[in-house]
DNA sequence: CCCGGCATGTGTACCCTGTCCACATGGAAA
DNA sequence: TTTCCATGTGGACAGGGTACACATGCCGGG
């Protein structure tokens, strides 16, 4: 963010051309999601030569990752946006609200950053590294992190019997990450705001009950 | 099926490009997904110049939309495998088997042909066409359709209530597809096949409860 | 303070892909 | 039989990923 883009640079040096690089694949996510993010395109951005990027990058699928986990970043503050942190004393729905403001934080993003949702979440991942840094949103919790966390709460409250705890991450994460690949390519796409809202809620109703 | 592929053919018409073009595409998706149903290639398997694709879909993403079409079909049928049609005096219980073995055929499609499942769910697609004949399978249902057949089943059958009814495929599917999503190329790649089936299991059994 | 090495960028080049245009061919309808 | 047009072919162009050789100048050791 400290220089100008695309204008000839000072230095022979960049300062941070792999960040910028990264900046720019979110421009480029954003804008058409995964298969937007090129290489060309983003060093083009950037000013810099294509080759350039090589310096930082194995290849275009590492530059791509790199991408899905910045956008993984701004999931995870979407989530946190949706929760506010006032506890009433009744724990059990202060877990509850707390487990659907989680969901409709990740909707909310899937909708409002379809190209972004869809990068953050195309690229192969692991279990393993669903707790990197890179991943990690302004408050350094990644989205597995804050849903666990959220569930940690649900048990401690007595909401999720002890013996449905274990993966039910997975579960909770199966159903609104369903819903917002639905809404954003597939047959749901087309459907009014208010609609989706009523889906977002009665979906989230589901996993209340079922979880 | 007729001719033998990469073979120079007799006549100078194909026969059934089109067609062929789409079995190919098949195979490139089952290969590597949407992204590796690459025309060239496409034509090159079916022994015929690149541009005589063009005779039969406007372009590359045409394509790819009757390959995804027919991927959907054999999703399809993948749903309906799991089904035993044999039905117990037990009305309730028949409906909510049905429902567990749709989503269990699912998935497992999703598993044993991630490239293929991928594919299906990767074009953008619109409730309207969710009925079209070329997504149907060999019994000639859409799985949308059998989907909602087996929820109309359930609201007969009194499990469903009512209210619940309308938009359940929503829910349903959106729980059961982002399980696949998450196991194919999300964080749920690496586990073993038991504790997949024990994902999916359990994942069933909340659609079960929250439905 | 200077200098040399190595990280970082550049240029060139190759192959692959999608797609446009002009042209060829031959099966079928008149 | 003749003609027409649906179907294929060939050539060409732009854009993309990436390998290889080369350039540059920042930085640490003398």
């Amino acid at each position: 963010m400290t220089e100008t883009p695309a204008l000839p640079r000072e230095t022979y040096r960049h300062g941070d051309l792999r960040q910028a690089l990264i900046t720019a694949g979110l421009d480029l996510a954003r804008e058409g999601g995964p298969d937007a993010v090129v290489l060309r395109e983003a060093t083009r951005r950037v000013g810099v030569s294509p080759n350039a990027a090589y310096r930082h990058f194995a290849d275009r699928n590492a530059l791509l990752a790199a991408v899905s986990a910045s956008a993984q970043g701004q999931v995870a503050d979407s989530m946190l946006a949706e929760t506010d942190a006032d506890r009433s004393d009744d724990a059990v729905a202060d877990a509850r609200r707390r487990l659907r403001a989680v969901g409709t934080g990740y909707l909310r993003f899937a909708r409002e950053q379809p190209g972004l949702f869809r990068t953050a979440f195309s690229v192969p991942d692991d279990l393993a590294n669903s707790g990197s840094p890179a991943k990690a949103g302004s408050a350094g919790l990644t989205p597995f992190q804050i849903l666990s966390q959220t569930l940690d709460e649900l048990e401690h409250a007595g909401v999720l019997p002890a013996g449905r705890r274990a993966g039910a991450e997975l579960h909770a994460w199966s159903a609104v990450h369903g819903l917002g690949m639905l809404i954003i390519d597939g047959p749901l796409r087309g459907l009014t705001p208010e609609m989706i809202d009523g889906a977002t809620v009665r979906l989230l109703d589901m996993v209340d009950r079922g979880i």
